[in-house]
DNA sequence: TTATAATGTTTATTATAATAAACAAATTGT
DNA sequence: ACAATTTGTTTATTATAATAAACATTATAA
């Protein structure tokens, strides 16, 4: 099999890295320890404490379960959510296509 | 070891879904086949359809790759980033704890 | 200052994610 | 209608994520 490691640029890093310190104060607000959070979201502490790192390798799914526990659930949905770029794309056919057009 | 399994509530599960919907009508918009994006994304094809359907134990990651050659690459920065309540939990203390409090 | 709880961090184990490949089904464009 | 392409979907393989457990370090609060 080929490799299936997950390159991503160092800004790309840091954005994650952003998110995953955003993750770790939204606890601290809440005086919650790592114990507490990863219980609650039914994980173990070492991989929470990726998550709060923004380890790329986490499985999304994690990622919600601690998003939940906080609060943050319908957050995700602001991700991809207002496309003005594919809105402009978008203005000169009326309809959306089910596929992708035929190179 | 114990079960690694992901399990969310069918709400949860509903969220993912639709966040995976909004992407794949991202990649419409743009007109871009899933092998297009596969590809940029330097993922297989069969990766972004579960990216496209929301699931949960697809890495953040491989999201994030995707979410970068749609154009949202900062867009997970919304996630988790206005914290009200955490806010409001603050604003008895004047500092940020570097950790939780002791039990 | 000191005791203690919280966090940092690594490692071995094993369940599972990502892949390639294949084929079927559906949509597009002519 | 038809041909070509895109998408849906499954499966076997194998690299890797999530875990538990351990110990070190650091912050807290008495």
């Amino acid at each position: 099999m080929e490799s299936r490691k997950i390159t991503l640029t160092p800004s790309s890093l840091k954005v994650l890295g952003e998110f995953g310190a955003n993750i770790k104060m939204a606890r601290l607000r809440r005086k919650l320890s790592a114990e507490q959070v990863a219980e609650r979201a039914d994980i173990s502490r070492a991989t929470l404490w990726n998550v709060e790192r923004g380890s790329p390798s986490v499985a999304l799914g994690i990622y919600y379960q601690v998003l939940f526990v906080l609060g943050f659930e319908k957050d995700i949905l602001k991700v991809a959510a207002d496309d003005v770029l594919g809105r402009k794309l978008q203005d000169a056919e009326l309809t959306v296509r089910k596929r992708a057009p035929k190179k």
